[in-house]
DNA sequence: TTCTTCTTGCAAATGATTTGCATTTATGAG
DNA sequence: CTCATAAATGCAAATCATTTGCAAGAAGAA
């Protein structure tokens, strides 16, 4: 089963001990559609019209479920919202078009710079957080 | 007159256009001694004391204005609430102690990434955001 | 000093996210 | 399959950072 199918992150919910509800299920089918990182609203606007009672608190709590258990990553790229996303296992960043919102994924070219910034500071590096902003050609053509 | 001089902030607010309040003065100052980027609530923590009637809408506003100008730069964290810095023209990065919450200022090592990036995805690169979250040798030692 | 315009104080609005609580539901034991 | 029970949801209200409207106040040019 593979990461790109419900069914892997189904199972994967289930397995972390997590109940697997219906809502559970339209969120990650959602997730996994997704092209690119996802806001809370975002989610809840495309789950509305298919249950009449959804609710946005409940795409935020399992959102914050799935993501203490590392199914999901949270990203702030600085649009006001939060986005979501399901946790590949692969580290990267985005780049974000700042005319439509489009989102690449990026790879990450920070290993080295980790090394020194913990050499020379003696901090224990936990994490590092990098967007980065452009316009990308589409949008650079309609100017 | 030196960046580490409110003087040259005053003179910099005056000549973008800007008017040189009470209010702005004490931001500025605070700012001018910090030893990292602030948050408005801070500021307004810092001044209150000062002068009774002292609004935090203002420090928004005052710092918004500063930030059009060029006169502050904007961060975000990710600790909750946005910070703010005296822009001194440096390009650079953050490393943030999660445990008390320390601030070092970090060089930049993405020039060349941010060329291929460039290349690659055809994207007219704006900016990039970096942050990097670590533990401090203190904090480290308190555990 | 006076006038005009920019700023401020104050209060209320906004927008994202969180929380309390009663009700519903998934799931494991029997 | 049925039941018990802890977990999850719906709904409403609260929270937290930030923004805004408006009348009153103050900077700075003339």
């Amino acid at each position: 089963m593979k990461k790109g199918q419900v069914e892997y992150w189904e199972k994967k919910t289930r397995e972390c001990g997590l109940r697997l509800t219906r809502q559970r299920k339209e969120i990650l089918q959602t997730l996994v559609q997704a092209t690119g990182p996802l806001s809370a609203r975002e989610i809840f606007l495309k789950l509305k019209p298919v249950s009449e009672s959804f609710e946005l608190s409940t795409v935020y709590r399992s959102l914050h479920s799935f993501m203490e258990r590392g199914l999901v990553r949270e990203t702030d790229l600085g649009t006001g919202e939060k986005k979501y996303e399901l946790n590949s296992g692969e580290h990267g960043h985005h780049l974000v078009c700042v005319g439509c919102g489009e989102i690449l994924f990026l790879g990450c070219p920070l290993r080295e710079f980790e090394r020194e910034v913990k050499e020379k500071t003696r901090y224990e590096i936990i994490e590092h957080r990098l967007n980065v902003l452009g316009v990308c050609p589409s949008c650079k053509g309609s100017e």
